[in-house]
DNA sequence: GAATATAATATCGTATTTCGATATTGTAAA
DNA sequence: TTTACAATATCGAAATACGATATTATATTC
């Protein structure tokens, strides 16, 4: 990550994209991690299942342990709760950087 | 803040809204924290102010100090740096939020 | 059927960030 | 020369992020 600005900013929205993803099919954090990085950005994995657990404790996601392959993988889905404060988040979202672009 | 995740998310923005805001009109930290307000948003002076410091030590922001009504303000505004990462900033801003919405 | 390999998750210690509260600053007015 | 006060600065505690390391659980190998 080029700049520590542009990281914050990335940091505020990936918790939203999580739910975003988790909304739109199963994820699990391997997957998710690299998916980020094809985009070209990056979290570490002592953030990335913290910020797992911490979702799933608030109960904006529910998870489930899955055998593939032999190794485990622990897949989140979006709950409803998620969905609700999903769409506030990217409503959020889409009005700060309004402000941005307006004028 | 109703929630931690739209704080977490407005968190990231903030850094960009300071330099938005400075590329616009030289701002101080009372006011700039008055408006947030204004709009809905806080950020404990523990935090901006800091954030302030930081800003000008990376070179994103430059002051002064200036006397009104017999109380100091300092006064920031953007660099030429600033203004390139915050052009940046509103790029990926904007990509992540389209990114909530395609689709 | 015991040992090994491996994808994936979990956690550890350290450093940084955020917070509310408190202290400090500097000048105008009393 | 004291007092008032807007504004900034900083403090200690709590939470978060990081890279590194440990743990998990099953397939595979011998």
């Amino acid at each position: 990550m080029e700049d520590k600005l542009l990281k914050d900013l990335f940091l505020g929205f990936i918790k939203v994209h999580i739910l975003h993803h988790a909304a739109k099919e199963r994820i699990y954090g391997q997957e998710f991690s690299e998916e980020l990085q094809r985009h070209g950005y990056q979290i570490s994995y002592g953030t990335l299942y913290p910020l797992f657990h911490k979702l799933e404790e608030t109960g904006y996601l529910i998870s489930a342990n899955e055998n593939v392959h032999g190794k485990v993988r622990r897949y989140y889905s979006i709950t409803a709760n998620g969905k609700k404060i999903l769409e506030k988040a990217k409503l959020q979202a889409k009005e700060l950087v309004g402000e941005l672009y307006e004028g």
